[in-house]
DNA sequence: GGAAATCTACTCGGATACCGCGTGTCCGAGTTATGGTGG
DNA sequence: CCACCATAACTCGGACACGCGGTATCCGAGTAGATTTCC
């Protein structure tokens, strides 16, 4: 099991179809989303709950209902849909090991265990790194070089399939 | 659970107590680091047929015999540490689902499929920072932190409990 | 013909099952030093 | 005194149980638009 789960991957697949104007429709469901990718639709609805808590998306109940983006695209970045999803957890979460040490006999001075652990502050950077990255790419970024990549008319397939 | 896991937690912290001339013992043993530091014996043990496997520790068998360090500390990173113990399991695997799109209809055509999937180069971009931080940091590195923090009597302390 | 009731399709939220993996434990096999025994 | 044997402590490797969390499914409640019914 990786680190950023397959839901995270699911969400921002979702999330790219939900970027420009999607041909008419200013709104699609969560069970056209997931059934166009080949994904479970009420896993995808259940992520969708998420994104919308964390004011990502919002949704228009009823009929012909479904989500849209909360904000422009440019302004939404990775990091804030995997926090969304899988919420904030840690690379590494530290066991404060160095205050076991048997020499201490259960009473680990202070200076053992003043500040953070060596180890986790080597992880804690690691993290840093990692998450700088995500947050540097929005939903625009990346859609934009997804819709590079396709022909001119991909797009009016998928809202043709979208309205079918 | 954190993707860098406790495992790695546990055997960096037992690796630190072999950095050093160790006050007259060339090697300790499993169930002594593991005993020092308050965490489970076998498992600990575990972990380090792994780091023997990957060549950072050598193994002396019998009465007395333990681990010591297969080569200088200065040359052993933490990113060794963590892929000796969790192998080279990625931060995020992609599951391809561009090529699911239901337009498709199950053949996805070549442009969709070419070169890596724009998601997930941002996650191996954000796994290559990561691992770039873990790179650039030694054993020696982390154990001088520790030994900076530590009077001076603490590592004899140590090596009386293990003669002990 | 218009208003009200019904129906349908959707979102929302919780409950639950499944399963892979990290964690922890146990056991047997092989190895090496130590101590004891017999020539 | 020396060679040989038994014992103890260790490493090695595999097998297995447990629990957590990600994945997936199902179901009931509530809502909004479409349809039908009734006056």
């Amino acid at each position: 099991m990786a680190h950023i789960t397959t839901g995270v991957e699911y969400g921002l697949h979702c999330l790219f179809y939900l970027v420009g104007p999607l041909e008419g429709k200013q709104s699609a469901s969560a069970r056209d989303l997931a059934e166009l990718q080949g994904v479970p639709v009420e896993y995808v609805a259940k992520l969708f709950t998420k994104l919308k808590k964390a004011g990502l998306v919002l949704a228009s109940e009823g009929v012909g209902g479904g989500f849209r983006l909360a904000r422009p695209a440019e302004s939404i970045t990775v990091l804030e849909v995997v926090e969304a999803i899988e919420g904030k957890k840690p690379l590494f979460d530290c066991q404060e090991i160095r205050g076991r040490c048997a020499v201490f006999n259960g009473r680990p001075p202070t200076w053992a265990t003043r500040g953070t652990c060596s180890i986790h502050a080597v992880m804690l950077e690691a993290e840093a790194q990692m998450r700088k990255v995500l947050a540097s790419y929005s939903l625009a970024d990346i859609a934009n070089s997804l819709t590079c990549k396709a022909p001119a008319n991909y797009s009016r397939e998928v809202a043709k399939w979208l309205n079918g």
